[in-house]
DNA sequence: ATGAAAGCGCTAACAG
DNA sequence: CTGTTAGCGCTTTCAT
């Protein structure tokens, strides 16, 4: 921000105007005259002068400005879900920030107190895998600024949420290799202090109870990324406990653990099927190619988007809340076929 | 920006002192008795105060923000970009706008004027495909506001960048195919108006010559996304024209290339050798695992991002224009080997 | 050690 | 139709 950028003074000192005229001939007001307005736009545009959203805000107390606080924005779920914020938000006239708070709760925080200080007029959350303390987004609510969590939510924070139904969509995931005739399906489950990851493994158990299978603890892991699956599969052949189906909390962790099976001499489907979740850019991508449920990120951000700017406009406040499930869609791909 | 939020004056009014000596003891400065420092400091934790990051911009004429404008966060060596801006612009207490273009020039432009409008200290661009007019960006510099380039620059805009060397990469890639006996080396090329998508055609050329291949036009072909890779191969296989070797401009091409040259009959690398560019989560996911060109997006973010800090606190403007150039590592992989 | 006042860029009553 | 004034939240001389 370099001091030389035109102001509405300089406008009005060169056309010997009083700078509220200036303002007015730039928003069109009726009262100003058609010569004047002429004048002001031309030299407005001939000293390139753009208007200081800063001073906007500060006069307006309001920024048009959305933030966003996303995990990971490597991940295309999460991007998509990013498309879908930024589509509706300039439509509307909002801009968008978005900060990463690369799964850590510190980053979180102080991504939030950012946005805060920044005085964005609503927040979208999705809160990280570290994320166990939800103070920080209680204080949101309490201060009655607008937000609205996405995928990922804060348990027993009173916020409108768009998330997916992901034990619907474990359910079908795990009940389809069930009904394939698999009886020793695992689960790579994520970290259970995240309503998704609790939620999926609890689809899984559900759908291996109507299937009349007896859940089997061992094949059970915690394992949501490449490397951990890669370390739990290693750790099945090597005690002999191989499933015939695996259930992964996310498709890097069903790739990596597809990718070792094939290397150790084990067909996938054939020897196992491997579901993966979130249907990502890998999925068909990879040989076989992966089933894997389709969050719709894309959707889900405008509708999250939608939420919030409701909130936003009808000054609403966290009155309203409202929580939208959305259908995940179990895609059948090669590593599951029969 | 609800209307509630707490000010200066309010911790003020309640403690019977000016808003000033509020802001003083808040700074901690020297002239404020510890007493008051106290008092104020309690009460502003007290009642969650939070500075008015806005307020503080319009006085300093100063954001702390850096603004960047990508064409898509969805790419793996866009994503890497970011991580690494993020890590250098927090680490200097300086926060992050980021815009996507979408690979669409009027969205370029619209980020663009957001962000001057926003008054951010400086600017981060990767120009995106569509853009062929840079008055935009000759603006930004005409106005004397830090931009740094990164990996795709605007040709004649005097600006620093960071880039890396994709003339000399593409040589190694295509090089590296001539080398175990690849004839009839094809190229997948992006647009030409970009100045990465020209330099690697140009590296191509230049291996080839060096190689002692005449090029052959029917064998370079515009493709630069798995669609347009695959009817590439299509028609190559309609006209009989295969080649034993594509060097693709960038992964997501090389895989639709590879998946199609499969799904034909042809095997990889067998009768046909293929070489991506920008070495993403892919390349190590399909099956052979992908060669490819580290592009070392995370160092690039970190480089370009210290340059223009760099610019931003010794108030240099444009005139320290410095052009840094990375070198890519081609990593041979199963779909390249011989 | 603290307060009063001005000003960052802009808008919006209120006057004329 | 246009100008004057006050004020958004904060900092910072200049007084006291």
């Amino acid at each position: 921000m370099k001091g030389n950028q035109v102001t509405i003074k300089d406008i009005a000192k060169q056309l010997g105007v009083s700078p509220s005229t200036v303002s007015r001939a730039l928003q069109g007001h009726p009262d100003i005259s058609e010569e004047t307005k002429r004048q002001v736009n031309e030299l407005a545009s001939k000293l390139k002068y753009q208007p200081n959203a800063i001073a906007l805000s500060l006069k307006h107390k309001r920024t048009r400005i959305i933030g966003v606080i996303i995990p990971e924005i490597v991940h295309f779920f999460f991007s998509s879900v990013i498309s879908g914020i930024e589509d509706v938000a300039y439509d509307a006239g909002f801009n968008v920030i978005i900060c990463q708070s690369n799964e850590r709760f510190d980053r979180e925080l102080s991504n939030l107190n950012t946005l805060l200080a920044q005085r964005v007029d609503g927040i979208l959350v999705s809160v990280s895998k570290e994320t166990t303390d939800f103070q920080h987004l209680h204080r949101v609510v309490a201060q009655n600024i607008p937000l609205v969590f996405f995928d990922r939510i804060a348990p027993g924070v009173q916020a409108s949420s768009v998330i997916i139904d992901d034990h619907y969509s474990a359910y079908q995931a795990t009940k389809h290799m069930a009904d394939s005739g698999r009886k020793r399906i695992a689960h790579f489950a994520g970290p259970q202090n995240l309503s998704i990851s609790h939620n999926r493994k609890e689809g899984y158990l559900k759908a291996l109870q109507d299937s009349q299978i007896d859940p089997d603890p061992s094949l059970i892991v915690e394992a949501d990324n490449f490397e951990k699956a890669r370390m739990a599969v290693i750790n099945f052949i090597h005690t002999g406990n191989i499933p015939d189906g695996i259930f992964a909390v996310n498709d890097i962790t069903a790739i990596g653990a597809m990718k070792t099976l094939q290397k150790n001499g084990y067909r996938v489907p054939e020897d196992v099927a491997v579901v993966g979740f979130s249907d990502g850019r890998f999925s068909a991508i990879t040989e076989p190619p992966l089933s894997s449920v389709d969050q719709h990120g894309y959707e889900m951000g405008i509708i999250a988007t939608e939420m919030l700017l409701k909130q936003i406009l009808e000054d609403a406040g966290n009155n309203s809340m409202e929580t939208r499930v959305l259908r995940g869609d179990l895609i059948i791909r090669g590593s599951s076929k029969i």
